[in-house]
DNA sequence: TATGAATGAGCTTTCATTCAT
DNA sequence: CATGAATGAAAGCTCATTCAT
C-alpha cells in the first residue's frame, strides 16, 4: 500500500476536491454561456444548462443559488477576466499614450466580441435586463470596465492631449456604446462587411479626432 | 334594431367601429409600454396589460395575435412615430447643414428618452432580445431610424464637409450606440448629473470634430 | 330579442356566476377531503385533488391561494357547519339540562366521526400539524367548537348541578380529547366493537358522574 | 495491522464497535426529536438531522433504512422508555390502589409532556399520521402504553372499587385522550394557566368519580 | 465505518391562450 | 365585439438516497 504512487508535491491549499469543484463551477458557467446565447436567459431551462454541462439538474444548485445567480456570476467572472486582459494589454502595448490606449481598448473589445461570439451575445442581450431586474446585484465589474475608458480620458487630459472640456463620464459611455452597438451587428449577422481592425480604427479615429486638442 | 342611430356621414374607409378599434388598439399599446417598462416583457402578464388598459384579458387577443405581437407592434408603431417626428424636425430646424442635423438628431433622441421614460426603458431593455428571438419580424422601422443617420453622413460627404473615408454604415451605429448607451444611464438612475442639452452637445461635438474635414 | 325569456325574479346579489363559483369551491373542498383522507395532506398532490374534483389543476388556484389554503378553508368551513348543527341539536333536543347537553354533544360528535369517515380522518390527522405550522391561521372555528363544551359546564355550574371547582377550560379539553381519541380508533379500524350509542353513553356517563355535585 | 491494539477484555456481546454504534444511533434519534419538533416530520430534512447530530448525511443511512424508519424507531424507543418509567413508578408509588395508579399515570404523563417538550411535540404531531401511513409498523409500543390504563381499570373492577359496567377498552382511550388533548395545549402555548399537578388532579378527579362504585 | 458530492424524480404554481356566453 | 373563467403545459427548485473514496 505504501507503494501506491502518491503526488510528491501538492500545491498547498488546493485539494483534489477543490479542483473538482472549481472544475464543475466553470463547466456550468461555460454551458450557461452556450445555452443563454442560443435561447436567451428566459427561454433557457435549467435542464438545458445541466445537459450541456453534463451534470444533473440538482448539481447546478450545489454551485449556484438559482438561475439568476448563474447569470450574475457569469457576468462578473467573465467581465472580470476581460478587465484583466485589457489592462495587461494596455500596459504592454499602449505605453503611456492615451490615444494608443483608446485604440487598443477598441480593438480588444471588438476582437473579443468577435472571438467569443456566444459570450458576446449573452452580454449584448442580457446585461441590460439584468441591470434593471437584479438591482441587488450591482454589476460592479461592468462599471469597472467602463471606468477604464474614463481613466484613459483623464490621463489624456492631464497630459494635455485631450480637450479638458470633455466629460470623462459622458465620453466613457459614448465610446463604449459606439463599440458595443457596432459589435451587435455581428451578433445578429455574423459576416462583417469590413474587417475588425478597419472598423476599430474607423471608430477610434472619429473619437480621437473628436477629443484631441489641436 | 334598424332604428338604432347610425352616423349619417362616414369618412370613407374609417367607420365608427374602426375608430373604436383603433382606440382600443392604442389603449393596449400604451398599457403595454407602462407594464413592460415596470416589469419587463417576460415578467409582464397579459392580465397586467389588460388591467392597465381596462379591458378583459381576452379582448387583447382580438387586437393582437399573442404577447410577442404586442411587443413588435409597439416597436414598429412607436419607432414609426419617432421617425416621422425627427424627420419633421430635421426639415424644419436643421436646414441643409449636416452638422446641425446630427445635433438635432442627438438632442431629439436624448430628449425623447428623457421625456418618455417608460418607452425608453422598453426600447432599451427589450429591443435587443427581440432582434434575436423574433427573426420573422425584421424590426424594419429600427433600421429605418438608423438610416437617417447614415443619410446625414452621406449628405455631408457629398457636400464635402464630412471626411469621405468615414463609412456611413459604421458611423450610424457608433453614433446611435453612443447616444443610446448614454440614455441608458438615465433609465437606471433617473437624475442626470448634466443637462440633456449639455450631454447632447458633448457627444455631438466629439462626433462632429471626429468626422469634419480639415 | 325582447321576447327571450328572462328570469322574472332574481335573488338580489346572487348571480349565476356566483352560484357556479360557489359550486366549484365546494367541489374542490369535497374532493380535497377525499384525497387528504386517502393520502394525507403532504402526500396529496394538487393534481390528485383537481382530478377528483374534475377540474384543471390551475382552476384550483382560482379558488384557493395554495395547498395550505385548501386545508385551512376545509377546516374552517366544515367545523363551521358542525358547530351550527350541534348548536341546533342542543337547542332542539337537550332543553336546558346540561347533562343532556353533554350527552347530545358526545353522541353527535361520535356519530359525525362515524358518518363522515373521510372528514374525520382529515381532522384527526391534519388538525394538529396545522395548528403548529400555520400559525397565521388561528383555527378559530375549532376553538369555538370546544367552547360549546365549556359553555355547557358553566351553565351546569350556575344551575348548581355541576361541581363548581371543575375548571371549564380543563374540562372542555378533557371531554373533547376523550371523544376524539375514541373516534380515532374507528378511523384506524373501521369496525367498532361497541355501538356508537353505547360508546357515547359510556364516556358521557363517566364524565357526568365525575362532574356532578352530590 | 494485526498489531493494532485490541481491547483485551470485551463485555460479552457488547463490543466497542457496538457501543459506538449505539452512541451514534442515539445521537441521531435525539437530533431527530429536536428537528422534528422544530419543523415537523415532512419539513425536516435528513441534512438537518445530520447537522444536528454532527454526522454526515450518509451516516444516517448506516443506522436507519430511511427517513420514516427514524420516526418509527424514535416512537418505539421513546415510548418504550416511558412505559418502563411509568411501570416502575406505579410499582413504587401507587401500591395496589387503582385510584392512586390512575393519579400517578396522569401526573407522570402530563409531567413528561411538560418536561420533554420536544418529544411531546413530535408525539402530538406525528403519531397520528404515522399510524395511518406506516401500517407495516404497528406502533405496538403505543398500544402497550394504553394497555397500562386498561390494566388498571380491570384491576380496580376486580377489587370492586371501579364500576364493572365500564368498558376498559373504552376507558383507556377516553382517559388517554383527555390527558393528551390537555397536554397539547401546552405544546401550542407553552405557559400553562394552571399547574401541572392541579390539572392532573382535575382530570383524574373527574375520571375517578366517574368510574368509582358507590 | 464515515463522508458529502452528486443524482434525478417529483410537485407546486404560473400564466398565455381559448371559448362559451 | 367583449368578457373572464377555465385550461393544462411547462419549469424551477428541493431533498431523500446513493456510492466512490
Amino acid at each position: 500500500m505504501g507503494l501506491l504512487p502518491r503526488p510528491l508535491f501538492t500545491e498547498p491549499g488546493l485539494s483534489l476536491a477543490m479542483i473538482r469543484t472549481a472544475d464543475k463551477h466553470a463547466k456550468i458557467i461555460e454551458a450557461a454561456i452556450r445555452v443563454f446565447s442560443r435561447k436567451g436567459f428566459f427561454h433557457a431551462r435549467i435542464a438545458d444548462i445541466a445537459k450541456e454541462a453534463q451534470v444533473a439538474d440538482g448539481t447546478i444548485y450545489l454551485y449556484f443559488n438559482n438561475k439568476y445567480d448563474i447569470l450574475i456570476s457569469l457576468f462578473e467572472e467573465e467581465i472580470g477576466k476581460i478587465i484583466l486582459e485589457v489592462k495587461l494589454l494596455l500596459d504592454s502595448e499602449a505605453g503611456d499614450d492615451p490615444r494608443k490606449m483608446l485604440r487598443v481598448f477598441a480593438l480588444h473589445h471588438l476582437q473579443l466580441m468577435d472571438d467569443r461570439r456566444e459570450l458576446a451575445e449573452v452580454l449584448q442581450m442580457e446585461l441590460r435586463q439584468s441591470n434593471k431586474f437584479m438591482r441587488e446585484y450591482r454589476l460592479t465589474k461592468f462599471s469597472e470596465y467602463l471606468d477604464i475608458i474614463s481613466g484613459i480620458v483623464k490621463q489624456g487630459q492631464q497630459q494635455g492631449i485631450f480637450r479638458p472640456d470633455v466629460l470623462p463620464g459622458v465620453f466613457k459611455r459614448a465610446f463604449f456604446g459606439a463599440l458595443d452597438e457596432t459589435a451587435r451587428l455581428w451578433v445578429l449577422s455574423p459576416d462583417h462587411p469590413y474587417s475588425i481592425e478597419e472598423t476599430a480604427n474607423q471608430i477610434t479615429d472619429v473619437f480621437i479626432r473628436g477629443i484631441n486638442t489641436d
